[in-house]
RNA sequence: GGGCGCAUAGCUCAGCGGUAGAGCACUCGCCUUACAAGCGAGGGGCCGGUGGUUCGAACCCGCCUGCGCCCACCA
């Protein structure tokens, strides 16, 4: 049907790339089957989900990569016949969506609070639906073949649900629970965070020691927050150590306060560190308020949400940042109280959002009693029911999942989850069942908090499917086959879908609880130098950018080229310009063949029809048939990529294709069609196996070869098929024998300095006693040789293996070219006969060695001696200069 | 403070026990009837250092050096 289209000499993405996806999408090629109940018993299924994009932009070059990943999987499990799902949708992202409405109203001189929670919520809706409606777009444009009958959004209504129902069950269960905790808090953000997300970096800091006490009881402390020394309620030392045990169970006097605080004795205190005497501020320091706890120690809140002082006395209102030099001024003019002062670096954590500094702070919290979660996630990848790859990150995911601390879930934000949890006027704390009408009147209220983004990222896998309905998707595609994602998110959403997954399908045969199968995780990418992208380097690229200027497949062939698992992926545009050059590559090779009348769909001709060039590149066909295969079966794009770049360039091009145009010219028949079928298949696999990483331009290049629909739906070329190609040694001897004469000859003239066509006439002496005497007309084709004509002057004479080629040079040749030339190969021979020689003198390397090894040297051997006889006589043979 | 990973051609990386590879960049020659986004040829590497295992090590083991990442409540 696409047979007359037209078929410039350069690909252009821009006319293709456009008329395909709408068309796919039209079809329902992405879609396994609509909502209806079992569709297709029996057949395999391949399902994943994708790794929701936060709706607070656009897609970067990460996604970009990760969707090429994906969708490569994707549609080749299609090809292959798997009823297969990619289910697409986004994240509220909560926090981060937040912030970003909110930095969008500071610049109308708003706050969420002149809006009030439901205008704010309603605002950050419009904002989803204009990020979210970009992201879709940029999906399209990069071909992610998704289904987007079932797109989801994590604060959808069945989602919603799904977050209410499985909160209910932890709740119930007792799992969740809520608790006076010191929590990570953003000042900034105004909201707790969990562990994870507070990212720790070495900072400045003052490392400020304190004499506290007055008289003879006197004991140094030191601190990096000196603030905190106002809500100080005792000072700890170790049980054991000599120097304090006099003063344990007495009181000393706080500095500045004039309080008196007890000093207790904790092993939790090591006598080594500083003065082995610790300051407790049992309300702004997590261990501080575990050793309060031991001691009944009561806890004083000396700074607010914001982080500003609220102790009563000169420092209220001061900031915390403000406030610490203050402390240690207002210490300094009380004299000899600051016993010390020196810099000191030391890992502070900040907001992952925003950068603030994060505050400990003592509140009452919402949180998931991860331990027996944790043992079943953890115990899921120990036992294989999931398999990580590369293997070497499990390691890294047991280490987190083995020693979990509680995660903290409530969020003081408006967008999110609402809590579903209400207390009444009494003190009483009831969480409804879905559905379930929530207890109203006076003094009930709902909790204001949300809970944190991660939290419904968890139920990602089956909340998307129907949970907690029990819906034909969720039987079809649960568990899901593989998780594809960054290494960089394994605790924040891999180990919590864990958890989550096996506890909502606790009641399903453990193998089947899982949330997937695999986890094949991925590397950031970074630009040409290996530098990570960033907005403060300046080396960001958008993705639509490069797909503008070079095209989706491009794109996504320079990111899948790179991609080993667990790797980053380092891209510029010089590469993806390399990309686009072999797209054009493609485009010829099809235009050539298209133009020479290849036929596509008709199977291989028999083997008895079959040149020894045809047998060859269907050797290497079948030989990278199989690499691919296995290849993409391991998440090994870049190893696939590799062996179908080559095989399509330096093979199917640059040889196959010139050797098939003699048969093709000769006018016989039975040539002319055996070629034309065996140039037509092997370009039909080799579109095949590059569709699911270039889907495009396969798909017009494929479906004008071969006047089918579409490729999308085309079979996967199998690995040992019973009709496919096989292995031919045979044939890639002597097509390699063919491409040493060939290259010599080459190397001859290139040396020399020839123009073409200053030898034109060459006699193959001798090539009728070698495998190559039917190649002639080939090898003469390749070169652009005439046969000789009757008495030509020769003056120049190459052996090549078997074979001598006589040269009828317009000129004489270069001979200390020539000479330079033979001398180098001679050099190389010598040390390879060196080399070889001695290995096999070695009499342990021959009693030992496996036979195939010593004969490969024995052969090697001859061939170095033979080689170094030939260039001898050849240089023997030059006319002196 | 723990744990992990990486050091191979100018750059980015593959190879992980038997003749050092790719892409890009570079040099030279070519508008050869699919492609100049191309064709042909070429230069370039004591595979970080150092010991060991082995007939044989870029590859396995020990140590050293230099980078990178993750985790961590030592004030």
């Amino acid at each position: 049907m696409n047979g007359s289209r037209e078929f410039p000499s350069q690909y252009s993405p821009a006319d293709v790339e456009p008329r395909w996806y709408d068309r796919w999408v039209a079809a329902g090629l992405f879609t396994p089957y609509p909502v209806t109940p079992d569709p297709a018993p029996g057949s395999p299924r391949f399902s994943l989900v994708i790794p929701p994009p936060n709706v607070t932009g656009s897609l970067h070059m990460g996604h970009a990569f990760e969707h090429t990943l994906m969708d490569a999987l994707v549609r080749r499990r299609r090809m292959q016949g798997h009823t297969t799902l990619w289910l697409p949708g986004m994240d509220h992202a909560g926090i981060a969506t937040q912030i970003v409405v909110e930095r969008e109203l500071a610049n109308e001189g708003l706050s969420r609070h002149d809006l009030g929670r439901e205008r704010f919520v309603d605002r950050v809706w419009q904002w989803k639906a204009e990020s979210g409606g970009k992201i879709l777009g940029q999906m399209r444009r990069l071909g992610d073949s998704v289904d987007w009958t079932r797109e989801r959004f994590t604060m959808d209504d069945g989602l919603s649900l799904a977050v209410h129902t499985i909160f209910k069950n932890l709740f119930d269960d007792g799992l969740i629970y809520r608790a006076e905790r010191i929590i990570n808090w953003c000042p900034r953000c105004l909201t707790a965070l969990s562990d994870i997300e507070v990212e720790h970096s070495e900072d400045e800091g003052e490392l400020v020691s304190i004499r506290y006490g007055d008289g003879d009881d006197t004991i140094v402390v030191a601190t990096t927050r000196a603030e905190t020394m106002l809500g100080d309620t005792a000072v700890a030392v170790h049980p054991d150590d000599p120097r304090y045990a006099r003063l344990i169970g007495a009181s000393v006097a706080l500095p500045l306060t004039g309080r008196r605080i007890p000093v207790v004795a904790d092993p939790h205190v090591d006598p080594e560190f500083g003065t082995g005497a610790v300051k407790v501020t049992p309300a702004h320091d997590p261990d501080d308020f575990e050793i309060g706890r031991r001691h009944n120690l009561p806890s004083l809140t000396v700074l607010d949400e914001r982080g500003v002082i609220t102790a009563h006395g000169p420092f209220f209102g001061l900031d915390r940042f403000e406030a610490r030099p203050a402390v240690v001024a207002a210490l300094r003019e009380e004299g000899r109280i600051v016993a010390e002062v020196r810099p000191y670096l030391h890992a502070v954590g900040h907001c992952q959002r925003c950068r603030t500094t994060v505050e400990p702070r003592l509140s009452m919290q919402w949180f998931v009693k991860v331990g027996p979660l944790a043992k079943a996630a953890g115990d899921a990848v120990r036992d294989g029911r999931v398999r990580i790859s590369p293997q070497e990150l499990a390691a890294r995911y047991f280490d987190w999942v083995d020693d979990m601390h509680d995660w903290c879930i409530s969020r003081q934000l408006w967008w999110g989850h609402r809590i579903p949890v209400w207390y009444g006027p009494d003190g009483e704390v009831v969480c409804p069942r879905p559905g379930e009408e929530p207890p109203a009147g006076e003094g009930w209220r709902q909790d204001p908090d949300v809970l944190d983004t991660w939290f419904s990222s968890a139920l990602w896998p089956f909340s998307t499917l129907g949970w907690p309905r029990d819906t034909p998707d969720l039987r079809a595609f649960y568990p899901t086959s593989v998780l594809v994602t960054g290494y960089d998110i394994l605790f924040f959403w891999v180990a919590r879908m864990m958890m989550f997954g096996l506890y909502a399908m606790r009641d399903q045969d453990p193998v089947d609880a899982v949330p997937f199968r695999v986890v094949a995780l991925h590397g950031l990418v970074r630009d040409a130098h290996g530098k990570k992208m960033s907005k403060s380097a300046g080396n960001v690229v958008d993705p639509l950018d490069w797909i503008d200027r070079f095209g989706a497949d491009a794109t996504r062939f320079t990111l899948a080229r790179g991609a080993n698992p667990g790797s980053d992926v380092s891209v510029s545009e010089e590469w993806v310009a390399g990309s686009r050059n072999f797209c054009n590559k493609l485009w010829n090779a099809v235009r050539f063949a298209l133009r020479s009348g290849a036929t596509a769909g008709a199977g291989l001709p028999p083997v008895a029809a079959l040149s020894v060039a045809d047998r060859w590149i269907l050797s290497r066909l079948a030989t990278v048939t199989t690499e691919v295969d296995g290849a993409m079966e391991e998440f090994e794009f870049g190893r696939a990529c590799e062996s179908m770049y080559h095989f399509a360039w330096h093979e199917v091009c640059d040889w196959y294709l010139e050797l098939a145009k003699t048969p093709l010219n000769s006018g016989a028949e039975a040539a002319v069609t055996t070629t034309r079928a065996v140039l037509g298949y092997v370009l039909d696999r080799l579109l095949r196996l590059l569709h699911p990483v270039m889907p495009f331009i396969t798909e017009e290049l494929w479906t004008a070869l071969t006047g089918a629909d579409t490729i999308v739906v085309a079979d996967w070329p199998a690995t040992g098929a019973a009709d496919g190609p096989v292995p031919d040694p045979a044939a890639e001897a002597e097509i390699g024998a063919l491409m040493r004469l060939v290259t010599e000859v080459r190397r001859f003239r290139s040396d020399q300095g020839l123009r073409p066509g200053q030898d034109v006439a060459a006699a193959l002496d001798g090539i009728e006693r070698t495998p190559l005497a039917g190649h002639e007309p080939h090898i003469r084709a390749l070169l652009r040789l005439t046969p000789p004509p009757p008495g030509f002057a020769q003056t120049a004479s190459l052996p090549v293996d078997q074979v001598t080629v006589r040269l009828d040079l317009a000129g004489a040749i270069d001979v200390a070219a020539e000479r330079r030339r033979l001398e180098k190969d001679l050099a190389a021979a010598r040390r390879e006969q060196e080399q070889t020689g001695r290995k096999l003198e070695n009499a342990a390397f021959t009693a030992k060695a496996p036979p195939a090894v010593v004969a490969a040297t024995r052969e090697r051997l001859a061939a170095a001696v033979a080689e170094i006889a030939r260039i001898e006589a050849t240089l023997g043979s030059l006319p002196t200069a």
